[in-house]
RNA sequence: GCGAAAAUAGCUCAGUUGGUAGAGCAUAACCUUGCCAAGGUUAGGGUCGCGGGUUCGAGUCCCGUUUUUCGCUCCA
């Protein structure tokens, strides 16, 4: 099957069976912005379950926050957001080529530069030794004419980025015929603003109120508490500051299905150490987190490393863990050493001094970070993808199933009476009573036995208990592998021990030490 | 944002040169069977994405728009 094809079938599947809904679905729906349905929640809870207990329960000097959505406004200039994500963007109609405004208009000014130089070094070569630079660069008549224009152009740009008027860059570059250097043609739309980050406004428009953002990423929630949580938990670096919430990124392009959204969730530790030690800390938190995806056991062939080579504005050194979606290797999680960019930032910024005093080392410092940023929705993707499979079975039919791995699987048993009469029903419902109060279980008793397993197998629950007329006589059941579709016969008073070996996140926790 | 394609029942789709909206699966009820999706009977469900236009008459033709998919572009 195409991988395309396989993709949609997916998607379809996601939907079908009560994962992942368009939002606003009956209205439209809502561009890149998707919910998730009832077998969705709980696989995404549960994939949050498994990071959270890896990070906070099993690593003693990592501890979790909860920070609010709205932050204080200066602590994205202080992040470098509110500079790095406003750009003034314009098309070019013939080459279809989309450029930062400005970037074409600072490249216009070089130009003007480039003039002048070229005239500079044609009158130096021509006088030779004799030949006063600088006093011909302050009176030579085609050397002032450029410099008057780029002085000109260069004023107006200025002004034109200080207040933000996309109709005045427009006009400049209109004004002084600025090309598409691959269509050299002028066609161009109109400048528009591509902010990356969703605003609103705190408190009543009347008496003055602040924009406020709604957060890009998680992380600076973990910054801006560091001092509260390492003095209030006593905490000694090396350590780390968990947290899962949403983030907000507003797309200029936002597509394949869940992997891209404008409303999606992060899970991210950052992980103080000393200055120095950052790069050593960084490879242990490479091997870390990419034990944490292979214990899944979706094939350790799927997942690769990408390290950065072009390294963002706060970073010296940067992984990618890239796992092979059916549209090719993409990013699930990133793994950045920040060095004191956020921290530093924050103290310059807040004026408070936001440092670490080292016991061991008898001094103060702002401690170097390690972060591992991680996509909820794209690890749920990952899972969802690399599950599922069409099944041809040896009598010819092919059956669907999610071979989720079971302690994530959204139901971890189905309960069922082999026929809906002679007391079989009352009996399965007394062990999904025995079993619901540690397990999600679900009762089915419509349709044939087989039709029931299919559903249960579209849905990835791990395991069938059927009830028949044997149990009533001897309390066994049998218990069907939605893998193998294998049967076993077992006692009731067994089932217990069979679900906390199998499906409880207990055991996939423990291939993680 | 640009270009292309698509949109009809929950899903997959049919719908003739423009003439009263269809099928299969799914869903619900009852009967039947009882360990790997297909039995019988019955029922519910669509102002054909939305808005205009042409026409006596539009699911069908034209224009606009929204959403989705693919390519380009963007992406800490």
């Amino acid at each position: 099957m195409a991988q395309e094809d396989l993709f949609k079938k997916i998607v379809a599947h996601a939907k079908e069976y009560g994962f992942v809904f368009p939002s606003s679905e009956i209205y439209d729906g809502l561009s890149a912005v998707y919910d998730y349905g009832q077998n969705g929640v709980e696989l995404k809870n549960n994939i949050k379950r498994y990071w959270w207990a890896a990070m906070t329960q099993l690593h003693e000097n990592i501890v979790g926050i909860d920070s609010a959505i709205f932050m204080h406004p200066t602590i994205w200039k202080a992040s470098g957001h509110v500079d790095a994500f406003n750009d003034p963007l314009i098309d070019n109609r013939d080459s279809k080529k989309r450029y930062r405004a400005d970037v074409l208009i600072e490249d216009e000014i070089a130009k003007y530069d480039e003039k002048i130089d070229k005239e500079v070094a044609k009158a130096a070569k021509k006088f030779g030794d004799s030949f006063d630079e600088k006093l011909y660069r302050e009176t030579n008549p085609r050397v002032l004419e450029h410099k008057a224009k780029r002085d000109e152009l260069h004023a107006r740009f200025a002004e034109a980025m200080e207040k933000m008027d996309l109709e005045g860059l427009r006009q400049i570059i209109l004004d002084y015929g600025i090309v598409c250097p691959i269509s050299g043609t002028k066609n161009w739309t109109e400048v528009r603003q591509f902010n990356l980050m969703f605003s609103t406004e705190m408190g009543s428009t009347a008496d003055g109120a602040m924009k406020v953002y709604l957060r890009p990423e998680t992380a600076q929630g973990i910054f801006v508490n560091f001092l509260n949580v390492q003095k209030t938990g006593r905490m000694r670096i090396p350590f780390g500051i968990a947290q899962i919430g949403k983030a907000f990124r507003n797309e200029i392009v936002a597509r394949q299905f869940i992997f891209r959204m404008r409303e999606f969730e992060q899970m991210e530790m950052q992980f103080f150490v000393r200055p120095g030690e950052e790069l050593e800390w960084f490879a242990k938190w490479k091997e870390t987190r990419l034990k944490w995806h292979k214990a899944l056991g979706l094939g350790d062939a799927k997942y690769r490393f990408h390290d950065h080579e072009k390294l963002a504005h706060y970073a010296n050194a940067a992984t990618d863990i890239e796992f092979l979606m059916p549209f090719g290797f993409k990013e699930v999680e990133g793994i950045h050493s920040r060095t004191d960019f956020d921290l530093g930032n924050h103290e310059k910024f807040s004026g408070k001094k936001i440092q670490y005093f080292d016991p061991e080392l008898n001094k103060s410092y702002t401690p170097y970070v390690i972060e591992t940023s991680i996509g909820v929705d794209r690890m749920f993707l990952s899972i969802f993808a690399s599950s599922y499979e069409e099944e041809q079975l040896e009598n010819g039919e092919t059956r669907v199933v999610l071979h989720l791995p079971a302690p994530l699987a959204p139901v971890k048993a189905a309960v069922m009476p082999l026929v809906r009469k002679d007391g079989l029903p009352d009996k399965a419902r007394e062990i999904i009573n025995m079993l619901r109060f540690d397990y999600n279980v679900q009762y089915d008793e419509k349709d044939s036995i087989g039709k029931r397993y299919r559903r249960q197998d579209a849905v990835g629950t791990p395991f069938c208990i059927t009830v028949d007329h044997q149990t009533l006589e001897d309390n066994t059941v049998t218990v069907r592998h939605r893998d193998t579709m294998e049967q076993s016969r077992v006692a009731i008073d067994e089932l217990p021990a069979i679900l906390n070996k199998e499906v409880s996140m207990t055991e996939l926790l423990k291939k993680l030490l």
